[in-house]
Order: C-alpha cells, then sequence, then structure tokens
DNA sequence: TTATTTATGTTGGATATACAACATTCAAAC
DNA sequence: GTTTGAATGTTGTATATCCAACATAAATAA
C-alpha cells in the first residue's frame, strides 16, 4: 500500500465501489454484473472506476483479498492445465476462510460471500478448461467450471461443518484425484 | 439550487458534513461543536467545509432549512430588536414543524433536532438582545436568550400535544405580549 | 443475417477535494 | 497578565473525481 491509498477520497471512493459490488452480487450473478452496474449503484463516475480498478476481475480478487481476507488471485494459480497440486492449494485458501469464517463479522451475509468466492473460481476453471479444451463449446466450459467451483466450495463447508479431524489436504486430496481422473487426465 | 449541486462529490460531501453536525449536535451543544470536530468526524478536509458553508452559523441554517425543513433563516428575521410580530412569525415556523413531526422519519432523534432547534433560535435572540442592550455583560445576553429560546420550543411542544384548537398565532400572542412588556419594551 | 443498442476501455479537460502553510483570533494554562 | 496551544479563515498547489466524447466490442432486436 502507498501513501496514497489513505487519501480520504481514495478510501472513500473504493469503500462506495466494494459496497456496491458486493450489493449487487446479492442479487445477481457475476457475470450478470456490469460496470455500469456498480458505478450507478456507488453513484461514481465510470472513468473514477477505471481509475482505481482495471476491470471487474481486478474488482473481485481485491474483494476478496482485501475485503474477504482470501487469497484467490489468478497471478497465484498460473498453471494452465487443471493440475491436483494447485486444486489442492485453491482448497486450503478456502478452507483458511472457512475456518476463519465463524469468528468474523460477516456471519449475516455469508450467501453472498460464497456466491462471491465461488465466482472467483469459476473464473480461475475457465481460463484453465478454455486452454486445455479449445474446442470444447464454451457452455461446456462453464457448465464444467461451475461444477468444480460448487464442488470446491461445498467441500470447504463440509470440512468446517464437521470435526476437522483431518487437514484440508488430507480431506481433499483423494476427492481431487478421482475428479481429475474422471477428466482423463491420465491422457 | 444550481446544476453543480447535482454534481455527486458535492452531494457526497455535503451529506458527510450534515451527518457530522447532526450526530455532534446528539452530544454537544452548539457552542462547544467546533469546525474541527465536524470535519475530523466528516474525515474531509477544513479547506472543503469553507467551499461549501461560510461558517458553522451558515451549517446550521441549512441543516434546519434543507434537512429538516424549518425556515429559520437570520435573514428573515432582521429587525435589531424583539418585536411581538417577529417572535410570532417564529413561533409559526416552529409550530409548522412540530405540526409535520408526526408524519416524520425523524422522531428516532428528536431530542437532537429539538436541540439543534433552540441552537438557531439562540443565535437569533443573541444577536437581537445583543444590540437592544449593549451594556448588559454576555454571560446575561446569553441567559436571556436561552430562556426565550427554551420557551418559544416549549410552547410548540405544548401547542402540538394539546388538541390545536388554537391557531399558532392565537396561541403564542398573549404570551408573546406578556414577555416582551417583562422585557420593559414599553420604555 | 443485419441493424441497433448497450457496455467497455480510453482520453483530454474541468473541478471538487486534498494538503500545507500562513495570519489572526480565541481559549486554556501558568 | 503573559505565554502557549487550539481554532478559524484563507490561499496556492496537487490530485482524485467528474464529464463528454470516441472507438471498439458485445449483446439485443428486427
Amino acid at each position: 500500500m502507498s501513501q496514497t491509498d489513505f487519501d480520504p477520497r481514495i478510501v472513500r471512493t473504493r469503500q462506495l465501489i466494494t459496497d456496491a459490488f458486493i450489493e449487487l452480487s446479492s442479487q445477481k450473478e457475476f457475470k450478470q454484473i456490469t460496470i455500469k452496474d456498480i458505478t450507478t449503484n456507488a453513484n461514481i463516475n465510470r472513468a473514477t472506476f477505471y481509475y482505481h480498478f482495471k476491470d471487474i476481475y481486478d474488482l473481485l480478487e481485491t474483494v476478496l483479498a482485501d475485503v474477504l481476507m482470501i487469497n484467490l488471485k489468478q497471478e497465484a494459480y498460473q498453471k494452465e492445465e487443471l493440475d491436483e497440486e494447485e486444486m489442492v492449494q485453491l482448497f486450503i485458501a478456502i478452507t483458511n476462510f472457512q475456518r476463519s469464517l465463524s469468528q468474523r463479522c460477516h456471519r449475516g451475509y455469508e450467501e453472498t460471500i460464497a456466491r462471491i468466492i465461488k465466482d472467483q473460481l469459476s473464473v480461475i476453471f475457465i481460463k484453465k478448461l478454455t486452454i486445455q479444451y479449445p474446442n470444447e463449446p464454451e457452455s461446456t466450459i462453464h457448465s464444467m467450471a461451475t461444477m468444480l467451483s460448487w464442488g470446491l466450495y461445498g467441500a470447504s463447508v463440509e470440512w468446517r461443518n464437521g470435526n476437522q479431524t483431518l487437514s484440508p489436504e488430507e480431506y481433499i486430496r483423494k476427492s481431487v484425484s478421482y475428479l481429475l481422473y474422471g477428466f482423463g487426465i491420465d491422457k
């Protein structure tokens, strides 16, 4: 964080944008939210949005990292194909978040947070699947990405609600192996 | 209202200032509130306050007129001495406000509003009494102004709580005559 | 498929808001 | 009463936010 990030104007504007995004996430799916929706809701100029964020994906990652304190930045998951190791790391990031959820003040809108997390997982998986299966129609790619992101998130909820005798890694590694094998990862 | 008053920056900043003033009014008397208090509470620069308002008295009148919708601007009560007609007009302005209070969403902080109104009445009366009694010590002037403002406001509350068979003017004119007579208005 | 509308990303210029500094006034401390 | 500190009002400069406009892409309508 640079010094200018303490400028009250910047702080206020970022808060407006973030609040708008979260509110819209409770009403719509990520792919239905437009920059225009956000800036209208926040009552700021569109150029101002671009002063602060590169695009809506940048906003999504910032909200996850800075507001929800969960590391799901794309740059941390750069391998082009689905990979067991990366999926385990994704799962650990989510369970870290789940672990802290009971101590946090966000419990009131957990459903919105869940949606935001799944949206980002979906963004990550779509990117990988598009590269790995260039000839698959987009609808198939989206469908697979949705199943993966919901599955991974659901597993983290189950892990949290259980007695947590297994570490996240132990809990998920077998499932991930089966998942990837089902994708013909051994071709 | 000029076109620039729809500029979102202006709207937001004015809201921040107004909210800060109202919050501080619930904690302190008017004369204890400083510009610095307001700008700190609102998290804006002091120069920005002065961009919008001439001074704290300007803010007070604006809050009354624009937020609480009650006309107690000094410029409407310019006679230098206490005057029966002006006091009746003051009372009518307050009772107009009281009349609408039951239909408004401000009921939750009526005490703060009462304080703000009394503060402005006090400002008006201090100005007149200072001119009328130049040799009286300031503490006396303040004391008289306080009694007048509380008295006038209290009468409006009583009027509102009664069955309102009398118009505001009928209700207050006799009392005002007695008040002014007690000030030696007939010298 | 074509035409129209909407959204995105960008750019140059205007302006509201920020900052620091200053002079003066007022209030508090000694 | 004197000194010190805080508050007020002001000013010049920097910058975050605003606006309109443009080119392009994407979505929708015909």
